[in-house]
DNA sequence: GCTCTGCTGAGAGGA
């Protein structure tokens, strides 16, 4: 049976005298969700600690133990000893700490190696260099003779793809090719000389009518994704033959064994492989740098093939290195390099080793080199790798959902489309596969075109699935592409830690790499400097012109505060125009790919003329790009000098924080970066743009709402505002807005900008309805002439929804339509998911219905606001007032608040709302 | 106890 619970207390090894000779133990008291399972299944009440002891080898894993740490042993057997029920481990059994942090198989892999070489690759990345981008054109050409692929076809195809990494590294395709080629005919020969067997033979050859390998029919399985929520490993095996895994080297290894890392990866995905119903004891090891020539003289095996044996030992010494890692993860401790037995003067990264350990102060079996960072500086990365940290935790507990929550509650939270019903598998040339699927519910999901999914037949972990892509997903139907053809009948949200890892690389290189000069500036060491240009640059509005001054003039950062409406796109469009006229390089970016094209939107205007259009460059997936700026995106694949000379080529280049992180962007460098919307981002987000970057503008409006976290820490505020207030000269508030009637600005321009936000001109201030074609607010109910109006509706008592709110709305529009106005022109804003989805559901088409926090950066006529509070107001989505801010400055030329007045004038700040509405 | 977007992604190898 299995034994699963969170550890109680401290947990003691010991040594004890058997009949077996000396064995050491540790008794793990742990609180179970349901308390000891008797023999006779009595229910015992909950919470009462059970006893297991953890024998022998597994005491390793217990010492990593501390209370609040969940534990799971399997296959343990009842122990009574002195009259109480235990558990206690058995020859079969495992021992996993913290099973629900996945722990990713090169990781397990790096960690054997040397603990410190798996934490360096988190901290610092892989750069960008051929060893590897050549390592990976072999695995995919690979992976494509597998599914049957041509090899020609597919080393040409698989170049051709990688054009602009490969261009950025000074390759030419045809060397490229020869490389590949040379490792993948090993490949080859192996498959159809030595290791094809029989078996696969038939397979194969029942197979005619497909293509060879397909893994419905024969052996062979390529890059499968496997999740084990027992072992809590994750990974990508390259190839499965015959259920036991096959693992491809592009390196050379003469000697008799696999080296002992390449073991311990074949091992983690044999465990991953026995918990989808394996039984494995052999790996192979694809060793393709060596050739037939090296025949192997003791073995006689064709030698780039080294079969090997995996028996328990192996496969539980596997699963303690992974409960190392978890245990250190979740502790929050930094490796040493002691842990293991790695020999500092082989290894690679010892330099980097050395340099991260002296700049850090880190204990380090290789030794320290230079000073350490000041100590503000390290008290700094120490919190925000640690809030890095608590968010990667969030996105495993995302993983861990996708077995512990049903299916019911996957589509309920927007995770997953559960409802399909498979209908045709069609071959792709290329050896993937086209899926289709029917959708049988309307329901919605959180699940888009381009995402990369799970596709299964109905289980994302227990059953068959694979990492897909969506192609396309309207109302009845889903199209997507995989490498293999599983019946889909299900899609679930796949989370990914990209971001993350992303954030503590800029982290790292802001403070290990930065300038000096950069750092004092960050820190408060020292003050922002500016340059005074003489030019006018926006002539009518002196806060934008005093904006642009500062931009361009700045030569450490400048802060431009924008309140909504206030034009600030347009100023940084103004700003970058004139960088560009100065002949600088700049870097355009923003953390969503929304505001990285309205703002390059409204660059185009500004530069036509003023530079060709080539020289401007969207760098994001093909998904991501609106279709509008789609001419401007740079293709990753095609020729290396031309995709590389197109980039190197661009004065501008516009792309999101995370794709500033990228390898192929980190490669490049700018004068300037201008990061709009910054008060949505986090600071290491804000770093990945400006570090590419020798100044920076920031453009943001703090009062707005904040960057979007998991965790609740220091990532919620923002570099801009943390900016704002550490170097007030640097910054500048646009103060005239363009949008609102001077009624509706009256209240966020008190409440959130001291006053200070007027409209820009008379006629802002003064429209109305009235302006609009075919209006008359004649027309309207009286009370809903003046441009602000409250309605007071009881409200019905539900938490997330309020149907007569909803219907009230509903009528409003009714009787905005009988005056005149468009329904394209009406916008309805609700603090929860579920009340948009009630509200649209009264509501006629045409009316825009969402949430506060996606109707932040748009505007519309009219604005009618759905409070959804009953009684009182509480709950954190009311507590944060910039939510308030962004959904009363989102109207134009009518704002209709909607809600129960008992509830709003419980709080001060929606009471002064409630009394300016209502005079 | 609610709001939410990024990202091909996991693993590529060097002695």
């Amino acid at each position: 049976m299995d034994v699963r619970g969170t550890v109680a207390d401290d947990v003691e090894v010991r040594s004890v005298s058997t009949s077996y000779g000396e064995s050491d133990l540790a008794e793990v008291r742990l609180v179970t969700d349901d308390g000891p399972a008797g023999e006779d299944d009595r229910p015992v009440e909950a919470h009462e600690p059970i006893t297991v002891t953890l024998w022998n080898k597994w005491t390793e894993s217990a010492e990593l133990l501390e209370p609040g740490m969940e534990l799971l042993v399997t296959d343990a057997e009842i122990d009574e000893y002195q009259g109480e029920t235990r558990y206690k481990t058995t020859g079969d059994s495992y021992v996993v700490v913290e099973p629900s942090f996945l722990v990713n198989v090169t990781a397990i892999r790096n960690w054997t190696e040397c603990p410190r070489l798996y934490y360096l690759n988190k901290l610092s990345g892989v750069p960008l260099n051929y060893p590897v981008v050549k390592g990976t054109l072999v695995h995919e050409v690979f992976g494509d003779l597998l599914r049957g692929r041509e090899l020609e076809e597919s080393i040409d195809a698989r170049v051709e793809e990688r054009g602009l990494q490969l261009g950025l590294l000074g390759e030419d395709p045809e060397s490229v090719a020869e490389d590949v080629r040379q490792n993948a005919s090993a490949i080859e020969g192996w498959l159809e000389q030595g290791r094809l067997t029989e078996e696969d033979r038939a397979a194969t050859a029942a197979d005619n009518s497909e293509r060879a390998f397909s893994p419905a029919k024969s052996s062979w399985r390529s890059e499968q994704l496997l999740i084990s929520e027992t072992f809590g490993i994750r990974g990508r095996a390259d190839a499965i033959r015959r259920g036991a895994p096959v693992e491809l080297k592009t390196g050379k290894n003469l000697k008799k064994e696999p080296r002992f890392k390449d073991k311990v990866q074949a091992a983690c995905y044999a465990l991953l492989l026995e918990e989808h119903g394996g039984d494995v004891d052999t790996g192979t090891l694809l060793y393709t740098k060596n050739s037939a020539l090296d025949r192997n003289e003791e073995t006689g095996d064709l030698t780039p093939a080294k079969e090997f044996s995996m028996g328990a030992g192996l496969l539980k010494y596997v699963v303690r290195l992974r409960n190392e890692i978890a245990a250190a993860e979740v502790a929050g401790d930094v490796p040493t390099g002691y842990e293991g037995n790695a020999k500092c003067e082989y290894c690679f990264e010892q330099d980097t080793c050395m340099v991260v350990s002296g700049r850090l102060d880190q204990e380090s079996k290789a030794g320290q080199i230079g000073q350490p960072l000041p100590a503000e500086e390290r008290e700094f990365f120490e919190r925000f790798s640690h809030a890095i940290e608590e968010e990667r935790r969030e996105v495993h507990r995302e993983y861990a959902k996708l077995w512990e929550q049903s299916p019911k509650e996957r589509a309920d939270d927007d995770r997953a489309l559960i409802d399909l019903e498979f209908a045709e598998k069609r071959p792709l040339e290329e050896g993937r596969w086209e899926l289709r699927a029917r959708r049988t519910s309307g329901a919605n999901s959180k699940i888009r075109e381009g995402d990369l999914v799970l596709a299964s037949d109905g289980h994302p972990v227990r059953g068959q699935s694979e990492l897909a892509r969506i192609e396309r997903l309207d109302e009845d139907e889903v199209v997507l592409t995989a490498d293999e053809p599983v019946e889909v009948t299900r899609l679930d949200v796949y989370p990914s830690e990209l971001t993350t890892d992303r954030l503590l690389v800029a982290l790292h290189d802001t403070l290990l790499k930065g300038s000096e000069r950069r750092k004092d500036v960050l820190f408060g060491r020292a003050e922002p400097e500016f340059d005074e240009p003489e030019e006018t640059f926006i002539g009518n509005n002196a806060a934008q012109d005093e904006a642009v001054r500062k931009a361009v003039g700045a030569r450490d950062c400048a802060l431009i505060h924008g309140p909504p409406g206030t034009g600030k796109t347009y100023t940084i469009a103004r700003a970058i125009r004139a960088m560009v006229e100065r002949g600088e390089r700049v870097l355009l970016s923003a953390f969503t790919n929304r505001a990285v094209d309205n703002a390059l939107e409204a660059l185009l205007e500004q530069l036509e003329g003023v530079i060709e259009e080539d020289r401007i460059v969207r760098v994001g997936s093909e998904s991501g790009v609106r279709e509008d700026m789609a001419p401007y995106r740079l293709e990753r694949a095609g020729d290396p000098e031309e995709r590389l000379a197109e980039l190197e080529n661009a004065q501008v280049v516009a792309a999101t924080t995370a794709t500033c992180g990228s390898r192929i962007m980190k490669e490049q460098s700018f004068d300037a970066a201008l990061v709009d919307e910054a008060a949505q981002l986090t600071e290491p987000g804000t770093f990945a743009a400006i570090n590419l970057a020798e100044r920076f503008v920031l453009v943001g409006d703090h009062e707005q709402l904040p960057p979007v976290v998991r965790a609740e820490n220091e990532l919620t505020e923002s570099l801009f505002e943390r900016l704002v207030e550490l170097h007030p000269e640097a910054g500048v508030m646009l103060d005239r807005q363009y949008r609102m009637n001077q009624r509706i600005q009256a209240f966020a321009s008190r409440e959130f900008y001291d006053g200070k936000l007027r409209p820009a001109e008379p006629e802002v201030a003064a429209r109305t309805l009235d302006d609009l074609e075919g209006v008359s607010r004649d027309d309207l109910p009286a009370e809903f002439r003046d441009p602000v109006a409250f309605v007071d509706v009881e409200g019905d008592d539900e938490r997330y929804t309020d149907s007569l709110e909803a219907a009230r709305i509903a009528e409003l529009i009714a009787a905005y339509e009988a005056a005149g106005v468009d329904p394209a022109d009406v916008g309805v804003i609700a603090p929860f998911r579920a009340q948009v989805s009630e509200i649209s559901r009264h509501v006629p088409e045409g009316v825009a219905v969402d949430t506060v926090d996606r109707f932040q950066g748009s505007s519309k006529e009219v604005i009618i606001v759905s409070f959804t509070a009953t009684g009182t107001l509480e709950g954190p989505i009311f507590e944060d007032y910039r939510r308030i801010n962004v959904a009363l400055t989102r109207p134009k030329r009518a704002l209709v608040l909607v809600g129960d007045s008992g509830a709003l004038s419980s709080d001060p700040v929606y009471g002064r709302m409630l009394e300016w509405a209502r005079r």
